[in-house]
DNA sequence: GAATAAATTGTTTTT
DNA sequence: CAATTTATTC
């Protein structure tokens, strides 16, 4: 194996083959490249393919290192099993979950059948939502199986309050309900493998067997279930490699315990620990500043990141007058980015909450910037899509009550509550799935409803069996005309309608897709893809759009310039982490996860005015934005504005006046550039818009519009602006159209964008 | 039982 | 503020 292109410690993980071994891998440290090559030189040395294991974060991360290792070794690189530990659990529990008593058609819950479930509990409960809200509930089951306690053993150790009883029923409950329903939920996931191993040693021999080698990438954020799970496997071959950084350690919320890697010299005192301590991301400048701010957190693991690389930009910091203002100074040094040579596709702006992107995204909407967002709501967790895979989960698994209630009056079929809950009894009473009530059905039913649930149930068997007989694609089609679902949208004429026919297309065209690049399509395995896979997974960077994404899912990315947004007290730290040291600590870990992010030019903005959660909030500027020394940081990109309220920090701090001429029409430049936005729809646009305030000095204010510029306005179509008046939140603007002559607007809200023919 | 209007309520991060 | 739940009317 030619290991000439690593350095000494990468070179050095990748030789140590045999026994346990911890790889400290700073951010931006090669640590993939590390770990490929250290697969590739297994394989070189003899080890087969099939007897290494890779577990990564993402399926993202998954997919990457499969490609890189294949460059390596070649085609004997797809035998290597390269998942994410939830993909690895539905692998192996599709083959033998029915040890366990399930069937392997089993359905993954997601969040969203979780509360349903857990909301038709508490009727039968007697459980009033206002003591316990369903999303508590749902944190609280995930909490006690992400640390291996079933209902019993939670109540066990905890305080035998009332309370407690109530979530101990709940609990159990909810449990009962989803064995019956054929589902495990996210965490089941791994519960399940490990009851399965557990109870089955054969099973859990042939694993160990089989997976000689195991590698787990992003230790620091394994929780204690998954902790138990590698330690089961490796438990005889002791071949256990570990890659992680303490110091990026975020989803401490979700469970994660970084006791994990911080003690894993302890769990394994035989361990080999190498430290991969060279940068080869960031500049020296950038890197600086994350090192300095993580020097606040105590108790880390001993390492310090360095580089070669050349000081570089200093990091520009911006105080914006309120959350509008911060998103408009963004634009304009985008667009002068842009002017400058640097493609969209290089800049991403990171935030803490997905709330904060709204502003961002209405703003470069008029500003004519590319963009595309990540998070919120999943491509499939759109209502329409939720529906057609809720009628796919209940063809492969009829058990899946929660799936059943949501589709069983979409479209509408005269099934209404008191039917629903009148089969529900009856299934109950009989002990059967809630399917089985619509052949079986009660005798408490009259005529009409009668009737409607019987043709129901028809047209379910009617599926089932045509699903046997067609292709995948042709039968999701045929699925969607013989239920109705899209004919309930063909007669909306609105843009909702509108939008909604273009997912079910785009559902279809994902479903082609799949049935064309997968060896052996079926159902069930597509339906787990929909399941475990996100947006992001599938995201492909460099295209020429802005990226925009919160910080957890920026991890294990990077980008040539990023904007780090909302660096503010009660925003980044959140104001609900500010009341132990542990919290601050994971935010300033995820805080150093934005900055290290950044490779060539970082951005740094906060608001001394912001508005959020529907209130007008006046805070702080961060703590982090002290941590940094001032050295690092460029006070002449802002011009000197006057203070519009008192800012607790030093020389780096500016203010803007409180109006502030925003929208100001610019009197030079030209609108050049090719390509047009999208209207409305957030998302992807394609091409760009160079504004004309690109020309402007730098420190003074964007201005989105001048006259002359073609514009779109939501209602009124195409128009050209003809007249700019005043400046900041009073300024108006006077559009013409073709349709309706000249209307005059507020600037800062009109729902205008740009655009160029 | 369904469609509409009114009222309420909640907001971190996600495999 | 917007999304969801609840009340009201048909």
């Amino acid at each position: 194996m030619n290991l000439q292109g690593l350095n000494r410690e990468q070179r050095k993980a990748a030789e140590t083959l045999e026994g346990p071994v911890l790889i400290l891998a700073g951010a931006g440290s090669g640590k993939t490249r590390a770990l490929t090559y250290r697969i590739a030189n297994l394989i070189d040395h003899g080890v087969a393919p099939w007897h290494i294991l890779a577990i990564t974060f993402t399926n993202k991360a998954a997919k990457e290192m499969k490609e890189r290792v294949n460059q390596l070794v070649g085609e004997s690189g797809n035998d290597v099993w390269v998942s994410t530990f939830h993909s690895m659990c539905a692998r192996i529990l599709r083959r033998d979950i029915e040890k366990l008593g399930y069937s392997r058609s089993f359905t993954i819950y997601d969040d969203d059948d979780q509360s349903s479930v857990l909301k038709e509990l508490y009727k039968t409960l007697n459980i009033d939502e206002k003591n316990m809200n369903p999303r508590e509930v749902r944190a609280k089951i995930s909490d006690a199986k992400n640390r291996l306690l079933g209902p019993d053993e939670w109540f066990a150790e905890s305080p035998r309050d009332f309370r407690s009883q109530q979530f101990h029923d709940l609990y159990s409950a909810y449990e009962k309900k989803l064995r019956h329903s054929n589902a495990l939920d996210f965490d089941d996931l791994l519960v399940r493998t490990l009851e399965l191993f557990a109870d089955h040693p054969p099973v859990l021999e042939s694993y160990r067997e089989k997976f000689q080698y195991v590698h787990v990438d992003e230790y620091q954020d394994t929780n204690f279930a998954q902790y138990s799970l590698v330690k089961l496997i490796t438990h005889k071959s002791r071949n256990l490699c570990v890659v992680g950084d303490d110091d990026q350690s975020i989803y401490g919320w979700r469970g994660a315990d970084i006791r994990n890697i911080l003690s894993f010299e302890k769990d394994y005192p035989d361990a080999t620990v190498i430290k991969l301590e060279q940068n080869y991301r960031s500049t020296a400048n950038i890197l600086d500043a994350a090192n300095q701010v993580i020097a606040h957190n105590e108790g880390r693991m001993e390492k310090m990141l360095w580089t070669e690389a050349e000081e570089g930009d200093p990091i520009r910091v911006f105080c914006a007058g309120s959350e509008r203002d911060e998103a408009a100074w963004i634009c304009d040094r985008m667009q002068q980015l842009r002017m400058t040579g640097h493609d969209f596709g290089k800049m991403a702006v990171l935030y803490r909450s997905n709330a904060q992107s709204r502003v961002i995204e209405d703003m470069l909407v008029r500003a004519g910037i590319p963009y595309r967002i990540y998070g919120g709501l999943r491509f499939y967790d759109r209502k329409e899509v939720k529906d057609i895979v809720a009628y796919l989960r209940v063809i492969v698994n009829p058990s899946d009550d929660a799936s059943l209630r949501r589709i069983i009056n979409t479209p509408r079929r005269a099934i209404g509550d008191t039917t629903v809950a009148e089969l529900a009894k009856h299934a109950e009473q009989e002990d059967m799935p809630l399917f089985s009530a619509l052949v079986d059905i009660p005798e408490s039913l009259s005529s009409r409803p009668r009737k409607c649930v019987s043709e129901f149930g028809d047209l379910m068997n009617d599926l089932i069996v045509a699903k046997e007989e067609m292709g995948l694609l042709e039968f999701v089609t045929h699925l969607i005309e013989k239920t109705g679902l899209k004919a309930q949208y063909t007669r909306d004429e609105s843009d909702e309608g509108k939008t909604r026919i273009e997912n079910i297309d785009e559902f279809l065209g994902a479903v082609a897709e799949y049935e064309k690049a997968a060896e052996t399509p079926t159902l069930e395995d597509y339906l787990e893809n929909v399941a475990l896979v996100s947006d992001l997974d599938n995201a492909e960077f460099g295209a020429k759009c802005v990226t925009l994404m919160t910080v957890h899912s920026a991890k294990g990315l990077e980008f040539p310039i990023v904007f780090m947004t909302g660096l503010e007290e009660n925003v980044f730290p959140t104001g609900r982490s500010v009341q132990n040291d542990e919290g601050i600590e994971e935010e300033r870990r995820l805080c150093y996860v934005a900055i290290t992010r950044a490779q060539k030019q970082l951005y740094i903005s906060y608001a001394s005015q912001r508005m959020l959660y529907n209130q007008v909030n006046y805070n702080a500027p961060s703590r982090f934005l002290r941590e940094i020394p001032t050295r690092l940081l460029d006070n002449q990109l802002t011009a000197k504005r006057e203070r519009s309220f008192p800012a607790p920090m030093e020389s780096h701090v500016y203010s803007t006046p409180k109006r502030q001429p925003r929208y100001q029409a610019a009197e030079s430049g030209h609108g050049l550039g090719a390509g047009r936005s999208a209207l409305g729809i957030p998302g992807v646009q394609k091409g760009f818009t160079p504004s004309a305030a690109s020309k402007m000095p730098s420190g003074a204010a964007p201005s989105l519009f001048k006259v002359g510029d073609r514009v779109m306005h939501r209602k009124f179509g195409q128009g050209t602006v003809s007249e700019i008046r005043g400046t900041g939140t009073d300024a108006r603007v006077m559009i013409h159209f073709a349709s309706y002559g000249l209307k005059e607007f507020v600037l800062s809200i009109a729902p205008i964008v740009k655009v160029n023919d």
